[in-house]
Order: C-alpha cells, then sequence, then structure tokens
DNA sequence: ACGATTAATCTTGTATACACAAACAAAACT
DNA sequence: AGTTTTGTTTGTGTATACAAGATTAATCGT
C-alpha cells in the first residue's frame, strides 16, 4: 500500500497535475500499475476524482487505461520516443518559421530576456535552473509564433518530454552547447530569417532524441530505481 | 430537457464516441451549454459516465469544462480554425515527406488502392462518399509515415477538423481539385520526393483552411439551424 | 422604483455503495 | 503429473446520495 508516497489532500484540478508530476518525475515509473483505491487512500480523497484525473492523464497519454484492466504508466519504448522527438522537432521548428515572420517588438526583448537568463545559468552552472529557464526561452517562441493551437500544443508535447530531456541536460556540457544553439535560433528569428530558425530548432530539438544510446540509457536509467516487480516484461 | 435527443443505452467508450459524434455533426453545436443530468437521461445511464466521457473529451478539446459551470461546446472562431488548419497542414506535410522516404511496397499498394477508391466516388459525384474514402486516403500517408505517434496526432486532429472540412467538399467542385490534388501527391510519395510530397499536402491542407470568407460563412452556416438559447453571446 | 443583499434552487464535485468482470488459486478430473 | 474447471478475491464500472459553490429570484432597504 505503501508504494505511493502518502500527500496531504489536493483539490480537484490540483490531482490530476501532483499525478502527473509523479509520473514525470519517476516517482510512478513506466509499467507500474496505479491502482485507484491505492491513490485515493494515499491523497486522501475517494476513488471518484482519483478516476477522473486518471480519465484526464489517459487522453493525453500519461497513463495507459485498459478496460475493466486498470490504469498503468505505460512504458515508452526507445522507438515511441524517438518519434515523439521527431514530431517535437517539427512543431518547434515551425513555431520558429511563423515566429520569424511574426515576432513582435516586445516579444522580441522577452526572448532576448530569456536568452540571457539562460545564459547566467549557464555561467553559474546550475543545470536545474537552466533547465527551467530553457522552457521558459522555448515557449517564447511558441508564443511569437501567434498560432495560439500551435503553442498549446506544442507546450503539451514538451512537457510530456520533460523528464527525458532534463536527464539529457545533466549528461556532458549540454548546457553550453545548448545555449549557443539558441543563441543562432535568436540571432534567425530577430532577423526574420524563418527557414533558418526552422533548421536551427529543428537539429537543435533532434539532437536530444536522435542518439538511440544515450536514449535508451535514459531509459534504463529511469526504470532501474523503484517498482521492482513492475519491471519484469516478459 | 429534450434539447438533447434521447438515444438507446450504450456501454463505456461508445459514450464518448456518441456525444463525440453529435459535436461533430453539429446536433450538438458550437457554444451548447451540456448538462450532465440532461445527458445522463437522454442516454439512460447515469452522471459519472457522462461526466468521464466529459472529460475525456475536454481533454481531446472537444468541449469546454470550466470549474463548478459545466461542460460546452467551445466556440471555435475563424482565427482559432485557421490555426488548427495551419498546424493540420503541417503535420501532413510532415507524414508526406516521412512517407515518401519510409513507405513499403505494400503500403504504396494500399495508398493506390485507396485513390482509386477516391476516384470512383468522384466519378459517380458521391459526395459522402468521397469524403469517406478521402478520410482512407490520408490515414493511408498518416501510416506510410512509419511514425506511430505522428499518426495518432494527425489522425486526432483530422478528426476535430472533420466537420469544416466536410462543409466545405459540398462546395464548388472541390471534389475534382481535391482527387487531381491527390494525384500529385502519390506520385510524388511513390517516386520517393519527400519535400515535393510535402510542398503539395501543405497547399492541399491549406486550401480548405485559408480562405477566410469561406471559413466565416461556414461558421455562421453551422451555428444558425440550432440551440437558439445557446447562441446567445453576450 | 431601483439597487443591494439574502434566500432558494440548481448544478457541479465528491463520497459511498453495489454489481459485474477478470485474474488468481485450488481442487478435481483425465 | 498436467490440464481444465470452478470458487474466491480483487478491482473496475455504474449508480445513488450528499455537500459545496454558483446562479437566480425574491425581499428588504434606501
Amino acid at each position: 500500500m505503501d508504494a505511493l508516497n502518502s500527500a496531504p489532500a489536493r483539490r480537484s484540478g490540483q490531482l490530476g497535475e501532483e499525478i502527473e508530476e509523479r509520473i514525470v518525475t519517476g516517482v510512478y515509473p513506466p509499467g507500474m500499475r496505479l491502482d485507484e483505491q491505492e491513490l485515493a487512500t494515499a491523497f486522501g480523497v475517494s476513488r471518484t476524482p482519483v478516476r477522473e484525473a486518471l480519465i484526464q492523464l489517459a487522453s493525453s497519454g500519461l497513463v495507459e487505461i485498459r478496460p475493466r484492466r486498470g490504469a498503468t504508466v505505460p512504458e515508452m519504448s526507445a522507438d515511441r520516443l524517438c518519434e515523439m522527438f521527431e514530431v517535437m522537432a517539427e512543431l518547434e521548428s515551425m513555431c520558429g518559421r511563423l515566429a520569424a515572420r511574426r515576432i513582435l517588438p516586445a516579444e522580441q526583448a522577452r526572448l532576448q530576456e530569456a536568452h540571457q537568463a539562460c545564459e547566467a545559468a549557464r555561467d553559474a552552472g546550475k543545470p536545474d535552473l537552466y533547465y527551467q529557464l530553457n522552457e521558459v526561452f522555448h515557449r517564447c517562441i511558441y508564443d511569437a509564433s501567434h498560432n495560439g493551437f500551435l503553442a498549446e500544443q506544442a507546450t503539451a508535447l514538451h512537457r510530456r518530454l520533460r523528464p527525458y530531456r532534463r536527464l539529457q541536460l545533466r549528461v556532458r556540457n549540454r548546457m553550453d552547447t545548448s545555449f549557443s544553439e539558441h543563441a543562432a535560433i535568436v540571432d534567425a528569428i530577430i532577423a526574420g530569417h524563418g527557414e533558418q530558425a526552422a533548421e536551427l530548432l529543428q537539429k537543435h530539438v533532434v539532437v536530444q532524441g536522435e542518439r538511440f544510446t544515450d536514449l535508451v540509457a535514459t531509459l534504463r536509467q529511469m526504470n532501474a530505481p523503484a517498482a521492482p516487480e513492475a519491471l519484469a516484461t516478459p
């Protein structure tokens, strides 16, 4: 029963976000069974809100519900992850292309501001902070595309890929290369070079997803620590 | 209470699809309030499965749930629709580019088969049938991209845009132009010309979304017929 | 008569209860 | 001994009941 940590009771929308957080941070690792009753007692609520949260998360792909067989955290194969990064790259690329054409002066300022904040984090050698500011940076580009629907889609996918991207930032000095790539991207967007921005963003994202070995290693690393019984893959 | 037609009782997953169907076919028009109790009695089930279905539909954007204020069919502005078509065009384009590189012989056969089926529907002058086979055709391309995640995303968005695309097919002789565009797309994919396929698909989709006047007219037409009280936008 | 405040009603959000289906285990039969 | 069958148990799916917030209506005050 104590596989799921107990936590203070939360309100409606909060519950889903808390479960999502625990999934993307690996507290509930891929393959883990999510028992409604357990979650309910763990969060100090009844089964109903838990069920609704799980259904919501299932629609966005973060959990998998099979009828009459309960909910589990889906195991993302390396293939699947590559597919998702491939799509992410295209969405980011599109955002960049549109942003270069449509960005407003105020948004230019915010973009450069976010970029400089990243620089500070890099210089300070704080990968966690950099990771956080990196999200802000990318969101600036999404917004500058002036396509609200696209921005939503990109944000959602970005969120889903968070845990995998996060681990990648730690290895090597990815922070440095990431930042210099950012610099080129900012220049292209400000200069209004749509295709160039698109290309740069495509590579920027693909780099994170294309190395099979790194990814598989990342996956193994994420699967290892917790849920010993759920990891048997027969 | 009889704003929502009564229907025979359905089982779990079916309910969500039935509601979705009624939304995309305009039986539940944009702006309409979806009362849980009404839907429950209309479908002959309790509020619980209705609620779950609504939550699921909300995650995919087909209904809008505001906390403590119930569910409504979201009003899609012309702007919003254009945004969605813009993204759809990019996804289709990406599918085409990948398909040209990765399509297998068996998939080539299925693609051409679907294309010929469309031709038959056009020659027979059956827009409804063409519309249906058009979906099959596009799904062939999604699958041929060999990116399952991308295929899922494209399919989902395609579904959401269904009602708007459908109306567009009726006006003019869109069937003819659509079919000849399809022909060029098939050729490009079979020939392995990724960029060309991407471009053609981009235009093929954008054509449907880019004409503001047509779209706005379409929207008006959809808003007009039903739900007289829900349409008041104060 | 009009506006504000309060009461009533309605709808959502949550909890509890029950029914059925699936997985597991044990026993009987081949 | 292996396999099938049946009983038990666990957990999901649906229904109903209750509580809290929101909307509407009515009443009171200015």
